[in-house]
DNA sequence: AACTATTTATAAGA
DNA sequence: TTCTTATAAATAGTT
């Protein structure tokens, strides 16, 4: 928004990209500010820098409004404007229309909303249909889990191997130096146990395995 | 920061604040967007409007970003970016059938269908969403049953009650006819204790209340 | 970090 | 709410 108009999308340099990130940061703050001052609103603002680093800004105090935003029934049900549209619109397809209300119904009562209509055995059979759904969610949770550490089991079989292989690697090339070192010097005598001492373990020194030991976990 | 320069100051016409609150709000959404993707970052903003509507907006999920905020130690996962791409708009029809198609998936999933297509960060999503609707349900049917329990209380009262007055009905009629009896038979004589005993309570004589007793368990 | 040519956001009005 | 427009603010590239 300066000297040149730039597309939004991922600076490629890093450099250019930090200083960017440290500008629009302070600017987004301002703003979220501003707005919060300005409107009389409740603003939460949280960014993590690819670093893992956490920028904040709380128009009250975070831990409140973060407590308001747990307690405030989620609503990612919010039909788009499109959808709304559709739905209130005159289209002629009226059983399309009941049919999608009637699926959005569903998925509120699933999600815990629009239940006070509902008679008893109507929500017993809610209770049962969740329940069914959430245990098969987290067989299939489960099952993503275990997987997850076979690979992972796996992944660190192979990094002991390759351990293990660049231990008597390195071991080997200690023998060749000593051998060297004799033949350079062939003169017998005290030479016992070179700079390389094969108990030293070499750790972390393959850079080249782009091994990933992260757990997809939250 | 047009037409004329304003102090940062709470707005006072009510009017005026919810419209600079709705434009802000907007231009504000769209500065943190720009942030994220520019840098790479992960950005999570939560407002809440003083009448308590919440408006949010997450680079990857809020459920990720707030859980990393609480866990401000973590490893930074992967960042699922493209998940909130609404600048890249599509077709007014074809968008209105991908939401559909959409919610009907979600709600398959919520039933704990078509779940192999999901990462385990959306399946411990799913899993909250469906955990805190089942809590939700749970609860809903609980005060149901604290209600017909009530009911149920306060039928049996109205019915002690009735049985009281029926009793006493009863008495009274015993005594009259007692006291038809001696009129009939002027004679003075050990008449005492007639058929009518004012210690057995007349049980189940109501068969005009239409109380329900069933309790719809399953 | 400071500078500045431009772009962007937006206050007020319609 | 949306559009317009004059002006304030933000900021990309440069120093």
């Amino acid at each position: 928004m300066a000297r040149e108009k730039i597309k939004i999308r991922k600076i490629d340099n890093a450099t250019a990209r930090q200083v960017t990130f440290s500008k629009r940061r302070r600017g987004l703050f301002k703003k979220a500010q501003e707005l919060a001052i300005l409107c009389d609103v409740d603003v939460g603002l949280i960014i993590f820098s690819p670093s893992g680093k956490l920028f904040e800004y709380a128009s009250s105090s975070m831990c409140e409004i973060l407590h308001k935003h747990g307690t405030h029934a989620e609503d990612p049900l919010k039909p788009s404007q499109q959808a709304l549209d559709f739905l209130t619109g005159n289209g002629p397809d009226a059983g399309l229309k009941k049919e999608y209300a009637d699926k959005m119904r569903q998925l509120r009562q699933m999600r815990g909303e629009d239940l006070q209509g509902l008679t008893l055995e109507e929500l017993v059979h809610l209770e049962r249909t969740i329940d069914v759904g959430l245990t098969r969610v987290l067989q299939t949770k489960e099952q993503q889990i275990m997987e997850q550490l076979n690979r992972l089991q796996q992944k660190g079989m192979q990094l002991l191997e390759d351990n293990k292989k660049l231990k008597e690697k390195v071991e080997g090339m200690c023998m060749t130096e000593k051998q060297a070192l004799i033949d350079h010097e062939p003169v017998n005598g005290s030479h016992e146990d070179g700079q390389c001492s094969s108990d030293s373990v070499p750790q972390h020194c393959d850079h080249t395995s782009d091994t990933s030991l992260k757990l997809g976990l939250p």
